[in-house]
DNA sequence: ATTATCATTGCAAACGGTTGCGCAAAATTT
DNA sequence: AAATTTTGCGCAACCGTTTGCAATGATAAT
């Protein structure tokens, strides 16, 4: 065997005809004969034939592989998303090239500005926790390409968007918190940037108004999702003269972290500080005493509605320019034993 | 701003000058005036020129991409090795293109045939529990794609590989059980096809030697890496006559996944038996009642070796055929408490 | 003044495909 | 039997870049 896959051209060769016959053979054209399409068809196989993409790019303006912007392909929300997303695009024979942002906008940056150069056709994206500035992202929109965010999307940018009933989760839990008589509940939130959080606050102060009680700002934390500053943030919340009785934390992450800080001061998870979170991911089954609730968020779901949309916006030729749509995917609070 | 990037043409029309000398500048040959070149950058910089990956391709003949194929995303162990892939060759230009076999020989195959398609300068693999035929990957060794497998390398297909010292880890692990004096220790190791299954095995069995016992062929269970399997390998262990007094896992998963069965039946891990895993992954910094002792594996530098040595199969334009090189990483046990 | 040298730049052919159009032969219609 | 349609295939341009080679004008050497 030789060292470059063989062409379209060598085909042509060894059978005595010209390329575009070859071409068209392949494609099953049907003004090629059925003889010759069988011929083409049979030496390519039998010459190894692989079609090469970045020709075909070339002429078709299409790349068949989408982007794929995350913070932490380690967070199982975000792996279980990718999956979803791979289960509805490699039937459409695309591709997916991942970047994680590891929740540093200079990362999402130089990520977006490498799947501008390998013409990607489209973009998926859960935007960093630092991540304020959406330049990089208009210039997708500029170049037409197809951008389609999931679970954390921008406040002030207008694009698709792929999110969960966060407010109704958030509602959710604090309700299952009130009904169980706590009163002290603190919020340890994620970044301001990302509208997921803003959701988590209002599904909080909009429970504790119905419940005729009132915000304690102190009880309020955002967090930028490393386990330090949930450490931190922790800390800060037990030394208040009224510490919290239970905890509303952004993520399983960030309420594993938080317990990780209580249990070594002394203060044990569940029982002197309740804890309920966002995401239920699979991981949390191996954990003896895990939060108490969690708002399940559909991960796999979710990648799978962005892939979806992405592939119907890519599907039309031309992309008119459609108020960006809003996918909402349900989540359900799931309260252990 | 336009719907398709610039290109050099454009570029040359706007300042009146050849493509090439618009190439040339924008490479900053050195053949090309100060004055032209600058002019030139300027106007890219101007018109947002983007370079088409796939243009340069087609001529160069590298994509600056490498596939990587692993078994599962969630598994933390590769998506930290994925990180350290990422940084070494992110500094390079490189880009990376993954796919999960999840285990399954169909979706490897497929994946390798996409790798393929896009022509890939190089893959990093890690083989699926499934996979005993090799072909897909002799593919991409006879177009002479250079290929490095890590962590789950096969048994007996030649090619570079980068692997742990598994050996003297399970032997670590067994020395440590055996110093606590359990005789009665189980294997509950991966599927025969992963050498590293079989290094396992080794270490299982050279220090049994050691201490003058004799193997147990029933202690010895070889499982799928599916939950089901290790339950049903557990349940089996469990139903012996002489129920083992200790577990080693094949991975940190499988030991979670056991432990679960056990506490579902009554029997305290670590208590009633004793477990130790491999590859001490974060997560389980998170689980009050890990197995008491994980051979730590080094995800991360996994991929950065594995990065590094395909990097250096790309440097050299003619890969020479070489005897396939072999990359140990150390590995360490790590008792907890 | 003539020639050799050098610094710049352009021409054109690749790279591996796709596709509109044209043309001949075969099949069909009148 | 002539006119028309259909069928099957090739020609050639093009996609965006790179690069060997030739061409140009300016400068230096003779």
């Amino acid at each position: 065997m030789q060292k470059h896959p063989s062409t379209i051209k060598e085909i042509a060769q060894a059978l005595n005809v010209s390329v575009s016959t070859v071409s068209r053979a392949l494609h099953n054209h049907p003004r090629i004969g059925l003889r010759t399409r069988q011929r083409v068809q049979d030496m390519a196989r039998q010459m190894h034939y692989i079609p090469n993409s970045a020709a075909q790019l070339l002429r078709k303006h299409r790349t068949l592989t989408i982007g794929v912007l995350l913070p932490f392909l380690k967070e199982e929300f975000f792996s279980l998303a990718i999956t979803g997303i791979e289960d509805v695009i490699t039937p459409k024979d695309y591709n997916v090239i991942v970047s994680q942002s590891r929740n540093c906008f200079d990362r999402e940056v130089k990520a977006i500005q490498s799947f501008l150069r390998s013409r990607v056709d489209g973009v998926i994206a859960s935007i960093s926790a630092e991540t304020t500035d959406y330049a990089h992202f208009q210039k997708l929109q500029d170049y037409g390409i197809p951008l389609v965010f999931f679970d954390r999307v921008p406040r002030d940018f207008p694009a698709h968007r792929v999110r969960s009933e966060v407010v109704a989760g958030a509602l959710a839990a604090m309700h299952y918190l009130l009904q169980r008589g706590f009163t002290e509940i603190a919020l340890l939130n994620g970044p301001t940037n990302l509208e997921v959080s803003q959701e988590r606050l209002t599904g909080y102060q909009t429970a504790i108004a119905e419940y005729k009680l009132v915000v304690q700002p102190d009880f309020i934390k955002s967090v930028d999702l490393s386990q330090a500053d949930t450490w931190a943030k922790m800390a800060e919340l037990c030394r208040l003269p009224n510490r919290p009785q239970a905890v509303v934390a952004f993520n399983d992450y960030t309420a594993l972290h938080a317990m990780q800080w209580c249990k070594q001061n002394g203060i044990v998870p569940n029982q002197d500080i309740v804890f309920v979170s966002f995401a239920n991911l699979p991981v949390t089954d191996f954990i003896d005493n895990p939060p108490v609730a969690s708002v399940e968020q559909f991960a796999y779901q979710m990648g799978e509605k962005a892939a979806e949309l992405l592939m119907a916006l890519l599907e039309k030729e031309v992309v008119l320019e459609v108020e960006p749509r809003e996918i909402m995917i349900e989540t359900r609070l799931v309260v252990r034993q």
